[in-house]
DNA sequence: AAGATTCTCAACCGCACCAAG
DNA sequence: TCTTGGTGCGGTTGAGAATCT
């Protein structure tokens, strides 16, 4: 008689996905039984769709560390690293896009593009990216993202998930909501100083931005799925709004010292290596991706002075 | 009804870490 | 110290399903 590979995998335990194979007689390698077990086989699987509240508990996990998928899973009973990875990059991403947030960042579109041209401190982000290809200012876009890939060592750390709180979601849901489901947030008056983010609650140190709360139909606020600011050098002038719920100061410092912990070890190599690699991969960097972008690009219209001009209007 | 397009998700891929020899 | 095998991870692909035109 063949085993089947999970009768395997319950007898003989899954510590040695390159036996699984062999006892159960498939033409399998071991990698790819290890994936169908965690993906399908195994009994604590939840193969219901994901609830608005894992869908909640999701964004903001990812707001917070990321891409790992591995560690956002463990967060989510029932659901596989594969499984969240899909709903995201399937269906979470176009809902936030479709919401103006950068999927990547968590922060407004309009946002990222006053950040874009605020930060070089050169030109106001009209000129700067009025220059730019669609193509070009989606790229930066794209990969301006905080949360730097884990390194190797960061993913192997296998006690991390235990250093994280349990999050509950709770009835503020970002998608329960129906009154967000609607917000265009292109509509928004972003200022270009850069403080973006209307407060939850509107505070007196924000009565003298550009922007007036008044005629705004939502208290929404985009910090709401941001862990830490993506510039330091605004960071500061949002000190005095308040921390989400969810973004508690032990929520951010625990994540924290979990990233801090393989950033340590990450910088003595990375102390040996090109600098320039360094600036992109430290989230602890004073320089964000960003900024080393927008430094490439000021070195480079220093070089070729002629892409600084205007395309000829027809 | 049929072809085109979009969506979903299981599986694959390559990389990196770790442990053992 | 180096090599090798096992493992885990995130990114990507592609087939089938669903939807649209």
């Amino acid at each position: 008689m063949v085993w089947t590979a999970e009768e395997v995998v319950s007898k003989h335990g899954s510590s040695n996905w390159t036996a699984v194979p062999k006892k159960a007689g498939l033409k399998r390698f071991g990698k790819s039984c290890r994936l169908r077990w965690a993906n399908h086989l195994r009994p604590d699987l939840n193969n219901d769709s994901f609830t608005p509240q894992e869908e909640d508990l999701l964004v903001k996990l990812h707001a917070a560390i990321g891409s790992r998928w591995s560690i956002i899973a463990q967060q989510l009973p029932g659901k596989t690293d594969n499984d969240v990875k899909n709903h995201w990059n399937t269906k979470l991403k176009k809902k936030l896009s479709d919401m103006g947030i950068d999927p990547v960042t968590h922060k407004p579109f309009s946002k990222l593009l006053a950040d874009y041209g605020n930060i070089g401190g050169v030109q106001k982000p009209s000129t700067r990216t009025g220059s730019l290809s669609k193509d070009f200012k989606n790229a930066i876009l794209l990969k301006s993202n905080p949360y730097p890939i884990p390194s190797q060592g960061q993913r192997n750390m296998k006690s991390q998930t235990s250093l994280l709180p349990k999050m509950e979601p709770t009835e503020n849901s970002f998608f329960h909501n129906k009154n967000y489901t609607d917000i265009d947030l292109a509509q928004f008056q972003v200022p270009i100083s850069g403080e973006g983010c209307l407060p939850s609650t509107p505070s007196p140190s924000s009565s003298s931005s550009t922007y007036s709360t008044e005629n705004l139909p939502l208290p929404f606020c985009w910090n709401d799925f941001l862990l830490e600011d993506a510039f330091p050098a605004a960071a500061d002038n949002q000190e005095q709004e308040t921390m989400p719920a969810f973004l508690s100061k032990d929520f951010v410092s625990q994540i924290e010292n979990v990233i801090q912990q393989s950033e340590n070890k990450k910088e003595v190599i990375s102390s040996h290596q090109n600098p320039a690699t360094d600036l992109q991969l430290s989230s602890s960097s004073e320089f964000s991706f960003l900024e080393a972008m927008l430094n490439q690009e000021n070195d480079m219209f220093l070089n070729f002075p002629h892409l600084m001009e205007e395309p000829p209007s027809h």
